[in-house]
DNA sequence: GGTCGATATATAGAGTCACGATATAACAAC
DNA sequence: GTTGTTATATCGTGACTCTATATATCGACC
């Protein structure tokens, strides 16, 4: 019983995705300390560049899942994105659905043979 | 500490290749019987297309991780693709550190205040 | 007060890859 | 002999990341 159709391009579109959104979860950033916390957090696995980034921020703006407000406080101008509520059910729903595809997909590549440790 | 560069697209690529990989793990197959048993093993979740399976092949043949020869003793010619001693530990090799880029991915998205369940 | 480095956002161009479409061919069944 | 299944192969398209480049502000240093 085939599923949903399962798109390896997708899968690593997704991945990004919901690790920008993954840092908006504790409170709203701009993309610069978006970059650091995942880097951080992720120590030093997860980089960004900014060529990366800024679409990938556009494109999530454009479907709803974060907002962005031009912040001039200070003077230097910076763009804060915060978590939508579409923002938060997406980041939860599709963290569980990564997390069973990889679960599955490290089965498959071990084997049926192998048992488990 | 910034280890070795992590690149979302070349994580896609490997993916792939391994499920290829793993499929002969266990004996030597043809293209299409490869992608038959990576389906049903996968239970419908990974499925490759022509357009995709034999780039990859020929991939994994020309970097010496596997070794095609053509058998035609029904009449129907097969290549029957078979693991080098390379590609086993290849696949081991590179298996694990899937698995160790997803635990960390995993943990990133689920974030430090996340308890375990 | 001018330069340099870090912060900060943005886009265009290049390169890579999976994917769809298409081609070819042999065998089975009828 | 036509149709469906097995089987391998390649080309063109599109999607996406990545490199390079552009712009601008601020702090520090001298």
């Amino acid at each position: 019983m085939p599923e949903d159709d399962f798109d390896i391009q997708g899968f690593a579109r997704d991945i990004n995705e919901l690790l920008i959104l993954s840092a908006l979860r504790s409170e709203p950033k701009h993309g610069y300390q978006i970059v650091l916390d995942i880097e951080n957090e992720s120590n030093g696995l997860f980089r960004f560049r900014h060529g990366t980034l800024y679409p990938i921020l556009h494109r999530l703006e454009k479907e709803g899942l974060i907002r962005g407000t031009w912040s001039k406080d200070v003077g230097r101008k910076k763009k804060v994105y915060s978590l939508t509520g579409k923002g938060r059910r997406h980041l939860s729903g599709e963290t569980g659905r990564v997390e069973d595809v990889v679960s599955r997909l490290v089965r498959v590549l071990r084997g049926p043979d192998q048992a488990p440790a």
